[in-house]
DNA sequence: CTTGCATATATGGATATCCGTATATACAAT
DNA sequence: ATTGTATATACGGATATCCATATATGCAAG
């Protein structure tokens, strides 16, 4: 994975919110982030798209849901910035994880 | 400084070596990242100002040549990801940096 | 096979980014 | 004052990014 390619695939609040989500909780699905951070479907899905096309995340299908995690092998470098980023930004993120914990009807996992 | 202001600065590749190579560097001025890097004086002014817009960077002045430097005061979260930046390109960063060791008349310092 | 839910993608338009070229500014030296 | 060197900025065009809206797909349940 390229530097310049990491950096622009964090330079947008969707896709930085919903990268730092899914590095602290492990694995999201699309309604799940939809709730969290109070944007529309297609939004939140081309995002996520443009994030695993670029090789920083990938997807499993369970049921009707698909939950996107971290790509496995990614170098250590890349999370060691996922884990800088959640320190700079430790409230907010707080405050979208405790919405995400809020939310009723979430998905079964596996 | 706001985290996806950061990687927005760092989602350029002139920009991320500018920043990388004065980030190893301690400063650099824009004829010696033109020399590094290859590229046309206004191409790096423009990109070094706008890093020093979002206070990234700092310069100072010194006869003809304006210095840039990280800005002082810079949270610990922003060294630490150059720090990581660096990590991931440091063949390149090696053969940049020793383009500007190799420079003849590189500028005088204070 | 139709309905419903979750997700994905296509389209078009608004805005942002990036760059080459040209020009401006600042300042030292002559 | 003029020249030379270093840097900054303005302008215009090409391309990329981002989004809302509409539509498509995949799949499970009935």
């Amino acid at each position: 994975m390229e530097a310049t390619q990491l950096f622009k695939c964090l330079a947008d609040e969707t896709r930085l919110n919903s990268t730092l989500l899914i590095f602290r909780e492990g694995e999201a699905c699309v309604c799940e982030l939809m709730e969290a951070l109070d944007e529309s479907q297609p939004k939140i899905s081309r995002h996520l798209a443009q994030l695993r096309n670029c090789g920083l995340l990938a997807d499993r299908r369970k049921d009707q849901w698909v939950f996107y995690s971290l790509h496995p092998g990614l170098p250590e470098w890349v999370h060691s910035i996922l884990q800088q980023a959640c320190n700079s930004r430790q409230t907010e993120l707080q405050v979208l994880q405790d919405t995400l914990r809020a939310m009723k009807c979430r998905p079964n996992r596996c």
